[in-house]
DNA sequence: GTCACCCTTCGAGTGCGCTCCAAGTCAAAT
DNA sequence: ATTTGACTTGGAGCGCACTCGAAGGGTGAC
């Protein structure tokens, strides 16, 4: 597929996927005849889970390390492993942190209904 | 209270906080007779409250918006409330994001734990 | 008094993650 | 044959949120 239709269902820029192949993100994206790239369903699968790091919070710079353990091959599985683990800590977190927060600007916002300043 | 002082409590940087006040962030700090800035306890306190705006996510152009009309007067707080209202719903989306993004790399964990490629 | 040190302002620089531009190629439509 | 339009590359530019540097001033210890 063009690279507008893999922008199309990845959500994300053609711009975007060119420079994540440019980072080493994305690993040799197919090419046609005239040069042009060529998306398979397994590079959208892929951009689904790095767009899910990023969201997440991963830097680009971690996400790279992971596409290259990926490219290395099998006997990475370990370290890969470890790394969305130490990410999925980071996630989790994340998300406890922001309950706590969502639960003051409740409180704060409870103030304000109220007609007290806050 | 100094820069430092406020910089160690508030966990914010004494660059930071002088960049705050800059863009209008934290409205007239205290000066005492060298010129020097003189935080006092309320200060720290609408500091905390601007960090946990920052840390869940809301841009600094919308903490200006709010700081602005915090300094008009009580009849702003209805704007207020509006504006801190719809960011509540921003944080809770991110926490349901985030949940959701946990649980697939929760997947993706087991299946490396078990051995498989994934 | 002079040294060290922290403060002041203003403006420039940084890192991240894109985002866009210029110059050129290629293929299909007219 | 020419126009249109999407694609290619390499490199420059941008927006955000800081972060730092330069030049100068005040204060306290020796």
């Amino acid at each position: 597929m063009t690279i507008q239709e893999a922008a199309r269902r990845s959500g994300l820029s053609a711009h975007t996927l060119r420079y994540y192949e440019r980072i080493g993100l994305i690993h040799s994206v197919g090419r046609n005849s005239s040069g042009h790239r060529d998306y398979a369903e397994e590079d959208l699968r892929w951009l689904e889970f790095l767009t899910r790091l990023r969201t997440t919070g991963m830097p680009i710079a971690e996400m790279c390390r992971y596409a290259e353990l990926r490219r290395r091959g099998p006997h990475t599985a370990d370290e890969r492993r470890e790394l969305l683990e130490s990410h999925r800590e980071r996630v989790s977190s994340r998300i406890a942190q922001l309950t706590q927060d969502l639960k003051v600007l409740d409180y704060k916002i409870d103030n304000y209904r109220e007609g007290r300043q806050s």
